[in-house]
DNA sequence: CTCCATAGTTCATTTTTTGAAACTATTGCA
DNA sequence: TGCAATAGTTTCAAAAAATGAACTATGGAG
């Protein structure tokens, strides 16, 4: 994969999007067609409509999704990824292969319970 | 890929170890072979040795690294990647791709100056 | 001219994360 | 005994992120 000459730091702009908080379910429900303010937050619950504009803002900010405006009544808004938001899918799958190769194996809380009372170890 | 009917969430273990500061490149250095705790402290610089600690500590509950000491003087301890710490490359990988592609497009400082100013919109 | 529904914003507060500085622990050599 | 080198820990403060509650804006229906 040669990241090995270049490129320490290379990949940070990516984190520095996906790491926030609600950041990854909310790309989730995007992929998932739910592009509506009030259904993300429905589904996000309990986000606040504060950190949910905050992330949506961050995404158009860097134009990995469009906001487009419906006037009427009521008004509604749509959120839609753009090409470079669609192109995260293969991170996601990333991640998801390691998950379903390497998931069961993280440690949860109650292995810790398990290695203190020594039932493991 | 097909996240789409069972997994909301499933991805997000792994941001839990990924989206602290220092993570990704710590994990960069333990790829390209850096081990130690003062090489790392002294390649991360200016980390501080609490948070490497912290980092060092959450990789090896979760199974990422392994620690070994080496008795002598002076004595030293080495960081390794398991299996599943290794098998984190094809996210990096993707994430490395994705900024290739798509990475120049992402918006930056500098391009906020010039919208609001006019230059660009 | 008030109401409903959508889509937010504002502000004070809490929670979480990070950091800096100083201190501890281990080992063997001089 | 004291020192040098590694690898941390501890404590407290600072900074950043997230939250909750209440408020604003819009526009047509009644």
């Amino acid at each position: 994969m040669e990241m090995d000459q270049s490129c320490p730091g290379t990949v940070e702009p990516i984190l520095e999007i996906l790491d926030s908080k609600w950041m990854i379910l909310l790309l989730y429900e995007l992929f998932n067609g739910n592009r509506r303010f009030g259904e993300l937050r429905r589904r996000l619950h309990p986000i606040s409509p504060k950190t949910l504009t905050d992330r949506l803002r961050l995404l158009e900010e860097k134009r990995l999704i469009t906001r487009t405006l419906y006037p009427g009544v009521p008004l509604h808004v749509e959120y839609d990824l753009t090409v470079a938001g669609q192109g995260l899918q293969p991170i996601f799958a990333a991640m998801w292969t390691w998950t379903q190769e390497y998931g069961a194996y993280l440690r949860k809380e109650s292995d810790k319970a398990e290695e203190e009372t020594g039932t493991v170890m």
